[in-house]
DNA sequence: GCTTAAACTATGTAAATACATAATTAAGCT
DNA sequence: AGCTTAATTATGTATTTACATAGTTTAAGC
């Protein structure tokens, strides 16, 4: 991990403060609360001018990784879950730029026969076995979150890919599928048995729940996925401008 | 509409740049994919540095509301129109949209001293009173939102108004108010024995609370709105694309 | 001891300047 | 005409400098 900035390379200066500044707050100091060094100081210590490091800050500050105040300092964001970005960076990769080690508790794959509205989403029938994938993750601490996913055939999958890998990331990669439209919605619901078990909570306890309709490049329904939040754990941000 | 900045005022020059630049795109003719004026023009004409108008441009950049090309110019990104304009309906024309008959259990409107995230959001005090509205609302068989509203006193509600009204046209024509941006954040809660009560529910059962913050023209804070809804009653649908 | 004022600290705003680089256009050569 | 090269244009990167302003802490005054 270097700490420092290469004046030499071609990466943009501010590019380069950006990225080091990503894995300095991750230092459990800061993430507890503890005041970033000041602009000055840190823009000396890093050789670079106060007005490229603020623009480093800023992108932070803009994803609500940081919080600025005036007179006083820069520290973590009290994160908790949620974001803008949320909505089209995967689960892990939101995490990691949260600081936040992602656990998976469970991964299994298997074969299935869809349900009556999953069929009728992916428009194929109840006969056909298709891909489901359920996944328990969380903090180093607990689970808070368990999604189960369904793939329309299409795409290709066999079961054995490696689902630890970034979920678009995998499914671009290897079958040229990219996620490009999601529909959402988002309610909240009493914990079943089963879904309390997952969480490690009581049944009847509040969670937030997510549907999720994925569509491809061409529009076409490739995946649908449930996802069961622990409520104190996640927010789900919407910003929305008159148009 | 004023295409000029106010150095003398007290609002910084970026800001007023950049709401500057949000109305100078809805011009058709930029709408349509014609060049802004260059920085170094465009700085000129409004009397400020090349660095603060790049400022202003470069919120919108965030916003994906423009896109800029190294050696060409910067143009509007052709905006995807999503389903977002769906959180622009008041309540009471969602539900009409719907087909369900809004019926108003209660309606309380009180001038109260704000708390303090309340007044934080506003950046205002917390020893002036300011008008708060409540209201329990449902469908004509039993109420399922009970939302809660504080406004900005910049507004000058006298809290005499018709609540009746659609909120926001209501707003709009007696005070010429627009809502024009809202943040929400919505989350899974338990009900505790208030919000239980009004809502004829079991305490401890789930509700989905959406928090939201409510912006005018001038991106000033106009309202902070909570709505707790009862959860089998509700769903929250975003759609978002891939950029 | 309490209140008020001043000093201090760190971020916020703004400008002027210089050069680098990508995209486009124009010029020049065979 | 078709290719290569140079000039032009507009954004991208980076620094230096200066002063404003919001919070906090310290000192002064009653």
């Amino acid at each position: 991990m270097k700490l420092a900035i290469d004046h030499k390379s071609p990466i943009p200066l501010h590019i380069q403060a950006e990225q080091l500044l990503r894995e300095l707050i991750k230092d459990p100091a800061y993430q507890a609360g503890k005041l970033l060094p000041n602009e000055v100081e840190l823009a000396k210590k890093l050789a670079i001018s106060r007005t490229t490091l603020r623009q480093a800050i800023n992108k932070l500050v803009y994803e609500e990784l940081l919080i600025r105040k005036k007179g006083f300092g820069t520290k973590v964001a009290n994160s908790r879950i949620s974001s803008k970005s949320m909505n089209w960076l995967s689960f892990s990769q939101e995490m990691k730029a949260r600081g936040i080690n992602v656990k998976n508790y469970e991964l299994h794959v298997s074969w299935v026969f869809p349900d009556e509205s999953t069929a009728s989403f992916f428009d194929i029938g109840t006969d056909k076995k298709i891909v489901k994938m359920e996944r328990l993750r969380g903090s180093s601490d607990s689970p808070f979150v368990y999604f189960i996913s369904y793939f329309h055939p299409r795409i290709g999958l066999t079961g054995e890919e490696d689902f630890k890998r970034p979920l678009y990331e995998m499914l671009e990669d290897e079958y040229s599928t990219i996620a490009n439209l999601s529909k959402e919605e988002i309610s909240a619901l009493e914990a079943n048995k089963f879904i309390a078990g997952k969480l490690e909570i009581e049944a009847g306890s509040p969670v937030l729940f997510r549907k999720r309709f994925v569509y491809d490049q061409g529009e076409r329904p490739m995946e649908y996925n449930l996802g069961y939040y622990k409520a104190e754990s996640f927010v789900y941000t919407v910003e929305s401008r008159r148009t």
